[in-house]
DNA sequence: ACACCAACTTAGCAAGGGCCCC
DNA sequence: GGGGCCCTTGCTAAGTTGGTGT
């Protein structure tokens, strides 16, 4: 057993001496609808009971989502209505088709139109509440600081939503009690008190996890939890323990790279396959893939869970030689789909994993995360499949920004390179988003603007051209502004169509060295926030103060 | 070796809210 | 100063990883 290296601030596993925290805030009591709201069985008025009408109500919120329309949806939402049901109810309402929630849908919708229809001072107190509940139960104190807390708020009861094709869709969230909520906190600190009336499930002083709040949840039976906010101390040393990570890998990449491509001749199929999962993950940043239990989950796969069914071999396409194609669902049922020229070696490795299979059976059927990662374990200290994800991405990104920046530039140019150099990023990894509804008008509408910023340069080049001598200076200057305010037009509107279906976002968050972005705006002088935002920055703190503009990743 | 669980990171979407333009 | 647009933020689902027990 090789001895761990201490990473925190504390010895092995210790995440904190000291915390103290107010507990969560729980989801508002259900307010049952006023007596003229009606929900209809049958064509014929019903009084439902204040637990069946509360879940209803859930129903009828969705009630324009496609969701609603779905069997599946329908089918578990109605199981688990039905157990909130009075036995009278029960008997009475046996096919959700007859139910008429339209009713109350309308009485929702109502409700909201005339929240925005509000006041401003009626909208200032809601802000001023929320504020409220934030000052009081959204910090906690970690050792010697105070930090923010990242969800506070218990999720409140609803319907199940999963994404893509989930079998648990339409599923009854139940409402959490304080008898659910498992309380983390040091002993020492002030313990926070359960509403009146009622008592914790536990409370406990667990210095070596960093959660202060925990509860069951009743779809998938996980635990969720309330942790702090990225702008921590003990969320940004894991951060940046992670790019540290990453640095290491770029350090013995190049070695770890030949042994897999040595590894594709190896006689064990064991190995062979482990080397061609981890060029796939190293190639194409795909994710490590677990297997998942069939019927709880949607129908998604990463690179272990890959299935025969989702790789189609060409030995040629389109003039290129030993091409794969991909096409799967993986997280969040987002699809992958792709077309990779590969290595002669790897394409006749496929051909052997393949052979005498069904289309639903395991590409990899001799490989899984867990003997993938013990693996690279042995190759380097703190490797794990997805370090690679995050070294492809930075090291991209600084490859890329390298590439694309211009000296000459001026500031807007040199933010769509970096722009573009994220977005490369972004599709490696397969960050992907349904294009903006307004797309097609905002595209149009920034045209317009376009188009009358070059008319109105026509203009000042013509009375630039009959301006008399002494004139001519400052009519060459108002020239040269609108110059510079339709060349900032015209990037955004090319950055804007290449964002498309791009979500820069994520791989911003979760996978770019902050390092990389700070030195970047450091050399080129771009302030910095013009690259990230508020809470970008405070997340990002800890880079901001150290990376200098020769920083390399 | 495998199933299961706990803890933590990564993910897209929709509502909210602030800002810009008329 | 009102309306619409777009970015930010909140929300919570869906992954990865490592540990434990059998």
């Amino acid at each position: 057993m090789r001895k761990k290296k201490r990473k925190g601030r504390y010895p092995e596993g210790i995440k904190w001496k000291f915390l103290e925290h107010k507990g969560p805030v729980f989801a508002p009591p259900y307010e049952p609808l006023p007596e003229n709201v009606k929900f209809y069985y049958d064509g014929k008025v019903m009084k439902l009971s204040t637990k069946a009408e509360e879940v209803a109500t859930f129903f009828a919120k969705m009630l324009d989502h496609e969701y609603t329309t779905k069997e599946i949806f329908r089918k578990n939402f109605f199981k688990d209505w039905r157990k909130e049901m009075t036995s009278e109810e029960k008997s009475t309402i046996t096919n959700l088709s007859k139910c008429d929630f339209t009713h109350m849908s309308q009485y929702f919708k109502a409700q909201s139109e005339a929240r925005k229809q509000m006041s401003k001072e009626e909208k200032q107190k809601i802000k001023e509440e929320n504020e409220r509940l934030l000052k009081e139960y959204g910090y906690c104190v970690m050792d010697n600081h105070k930090e923010r807390i990242a969800n506070f708020k218990i999720e409140p009861p609803g319907l199940f939503r999963g994404r893509g094709n989930h079998p648990k869709m339409g599923m009854l969230k139940r409402r959490i009690m304080p008898e659910d909520i498992i309380i983390n906190c040091s002993k020492d600190s002030k313990i926070p008190p359960p509403p009146p009336g009622h008592k914790w499930k536990e409370v406990r002083h667990d210095n070596k996890v960093t959660w202060l709040v925990s509860w069951t949840e009743n779809i998938q039976g996980s635990i969720k939890y309330i942790m702090l906010n990225p702008s921590s101390r003990i969320k940004g040393e894991k951060d940046w323990q992670k790019y540290e990570t990453a640095r290491r890998l770029k350090k013995c990449v190049d070695k770890i790279r030949n042994q897999y491509r040595e590894d594709w001749k190896s006689k064990e199929m064991k190995v062979r396959q482990r080397a061609v999962a981890l060029y796939f993950i190293d190639k194409l940043a795909l994710r490590a893939g677990n297997e998942k239990e069939e019927g709880e989950t949607a129908d998604t796969v990463g690179c272990c869970s890959l299935r025969v069914e989702h790789i189609k071999l060409h030995p040629e396409l389109d003039g290129q030689e030993y091409v794969v194609e991909f096409d799967f669902l993986g997280k969040d049922s987002i699809r992958y789909y792709n077309k990779v020229p590969v290595e002669k070696r790897v394409f006749k490795n496929l051909q052997l994993f393949m052979e005498n299979k069904q289309p639903e059976d395991d590409l990899f059927d001799r490989l899984n995360t867990s003997i993938l990662n013990k693996h690279l374990q042995d190759l380097m200290e703190g490797l794990t499949a997805k370090v690679f994800r995050t070294y492809n991405a930075s090291i991209t990104l600084q490859q890329q920004l390298k590439e694309l920046t211009n000296p000459d530039d001026n500031i807007p140019a040199k933010i769509l390179s970096y722009n573009r150099a994220n977005r490369a990023v972004a599709i490696l990894c397969n960050h992907q988003r349904a294009p903006p509804k307004t797309f097609e008008k905002s595209m149009m509408n920034l045209q317009s603007k376009i188009d009358a910023k070059k008319e109105q340069l026509a203009d000042a080049r013509r009375e630039l051209k009959s301006a008399k001598a002494d004139a001519k200076v400052r009519r060459d200057e108002k020239s040269k502004k609108i110059e510079e305010q339709l060349m900032k037009l015209e990037v955004q509107a090319t950055d804007r169509e290449e964002n498309k279906q791009i979500a820069l976002g994520t791989s911003k968050l979760n996978y770019l060295d902050p390092r990389i972005s700070v030195a970047w705006c450091k050399k080129w002088g771009i302030p910095i926030e013009k690259i990230y935002n508020k809470t970008q920055r405070e997340k990002f703190a800890w880079a901001i103060d150290m990376a200098e503009e020769d920083y390399e990743f």
